[in-house]
DNA sequence: TAGCCTCTTTGCCACGTTGCAAGACACCTG
DNA sequence: CAGGTGTCTTGCAACGTGGCAAAGAGGCTA
């Protein structure tokens, strides 16, 4: 049996409640106390428990990241930096993965059910529906990551993905590319139809003719997606000279499929992708992309997300996150 | 204010208690009860509060998996894995990241203070020394992952390092290699170690010089670093024409390298890993790697912690996960 | 119809902690 | 030396749940 303030009282020879004021140091302990206790806790190993101490304070010190896949890159990424966001606030993060639209429902309905576990939740899936997110915001604090049509009611962070990919896209039609497909589109995906929106506008203001047939559709954001999603082009009469990927993973499954069919990159096909993942600084050629400061998107969630936990009454809020392009070899040609 | 089980068996008509055994479903119920107060934890959306709950079973139901970071991809697919195979327990699991062998103090320090908040460890930090263990495993029960060389006081799974190297280095060796460089040495690494000694003892056996000039340190085990460590091979007089990885992220990092300097793969180097991760069937070549059983070492880590949590006093045991050599066009040739 | 048995439901209490507010003590000022 | 001030410590109670064992209800057998 573990030692409690009980033990660690009777051996300092002091009342629990003193304990608890060394441990918390919330209240004024002399010193001569102090030094007892804590030598006592040392002697006991005591540490407290964190179920009472939840149960005692009403709430976890624990928030949830509710991501599609942890093992993408990209929500990698995220995770770390939300969970070095949360602890500046001593909070802890969990992370739950929802890996599809099917499961998600089932994931969500679990966090919910052990919602008591958590302060606040963010997500970042993507498959939830509004109805969802709803049902769980009447219980506690959420904050969205990504693109939602219905964003205005709930807090709310995620870069300007017309701009970014019309950003992208702009770039290969300064380089002179006069074909560019686009890879990701997805009609039931808020950020996906932002991308492609952007891609059609950029098209659309430097002239170009928007070619139904160059837009390819993927059912998930993977590598294999991706190459899948490449081949389709290639097989298709005349193949893209460019091709806008909605994300990294996907144009790096798009590069292995140009690596195979033995074309050049970028000189026969460019490439530009979004998230800049660490794969894409190492990929062969390297990947120009579009970055989103992963640390901005994290620390708004988290900081908007303990702001709320505090004052359930804020009203929701619209976060930008900063993004920029960042050219690389695989639209820039080899250097 | 949220619902507790006073205020469902206030609304169903019922005492507190039988609320509480409709919920748990471990005491029979009859079913108009059942109904009944089923539809009063509807009404109010009542949730159990898991602090109350945790506080008396004596449990959380949580597990943290200790890695150095999350977003290494090797690491990100075993923490996809753990969480998976925890489920099936009815188990969380809390992601720790010890980044650095500095940082990884404070965490292990600062997963120890919240201890409670955990039934148990999986330790897949290579940072942690055998005191570090040691006190931790006083409050709760752990599981290390990877090589230790104190790994007999502890439960244990890996694969075997030594064998999983030997056969890399061998497969290079069968392809006629003779220069067969290794990239991803560190002394203080038990890892490291016995990868180390699978290769020599593969050169060895195959009759073949161990050159020390061909074995690169490197101080983590990043993109960079690999990318780094075979710059500095090439820039020795003779340089290798095979490279083992001691990892596939540094593989990857080596590869850019070797793009870098036009040098062609497998032709000119040949490249292998360790790890299998997804990055490396889509680069550019694919890259041949030993590809451990992750769900393997995730469920037997998880089967084997929470065996323990049951019962403290069980014997430490060893466990061995399967690997296997996976080639592709890293070693074998553009196909 | 009494007695027994099984199935349901319940009351009581403790898990370990901390908020609150009062109590104890020492010291200082006038 | 009384009164006051500030510092430090404490007792009590409650957070919401579930283990235990006993009480209650209803039905069946003899």
């Amino acid at each position: 049996m573990a030692a409690t303030v009980k033990d660690v009282a009777r051996r300092a020879g002091v009342s629990p409640r003193t304990v608890s004021n060394v441990v918390t140091g919330t209240t004024r302990v002399a010193d001569a106390t102090r030094a007892r206790v804590e030598q006592a806790i040392a002697e006991l190993g005591y540490r407290p428990n964190a179920a009472a101490r939840n149960l005692r304070r009403g709430r976890t010190g624990m928030i949830a990241l509710v991501v599609p896949e942890l093992d993408q890159p990209y929500f990698a990424e995220l995770a770390r930096a939300t969970i070095a966001a949360a602890e500046r606030h001593d909070y802890r993060v969990m992370l739950e993965q929802t890996d599809a639209a099917e499961s998600a429902e089932r994931r969500v309905f679990a966090a919910d059910q052990d919602s008591t576990l958590f302060d606040g939740i963010i997500f970042s899936a993507v498959e939830i529906g509004l109805s969802d997110v709803r049902s769980i915001s009447q219980a506690r604090p959420v904050v969205l990551l990504g693109e939602r049509s219905f964003e205005s009611a709930f807090d709310h962070v995620a870069i300007d993905n017309v701009a970014a990919a019309r950003t992208a896209v702009q770039h290969l039609i300064d380089l002179g590319r006069t074909r560019i497909a686009a890879i990701g589109a997805q009609d039931d995906h808020d950020t996906a139809r932002l991308r492609t929106l952007g891609y059609t506008t950029a098209l659309r203001d430097a002239g170009q003719a928007v070619d139904p047939a160059l837009i390819e559709s993927t059912r998930r954001f993977h590598r294999a997606d991706g190459a899948e999603a490449m081949a389709r082009l290639l097989d298709q009469g005349e193949p893209p000279d460019a091709v806008f990927c909605y994300s990294d993973v996907l144009a790096l499954g798009a590069m292995h499929t140009l690596h195979t069919r033995g074309l050049r990159i970028p000189e026969d096909v460019a490439v530009v992708g979004i998230d800049d993942i660490e794969d894409g600084r190492f990929s062969h050629p390297p990947l120009t992309t579009i970055s989103p400061d992963k640390e901005y998107i994290a620390r708004q969630a988290v900081d908007r997300l303990i702001a709320r936990i505090g004052d359930r009454e804020l009203a929701a809020v619209d976060l930008v996150a900063p993004s920029e392009l960042v050219v690389r070899q695989s639209t820039s040609g080899t250097p």
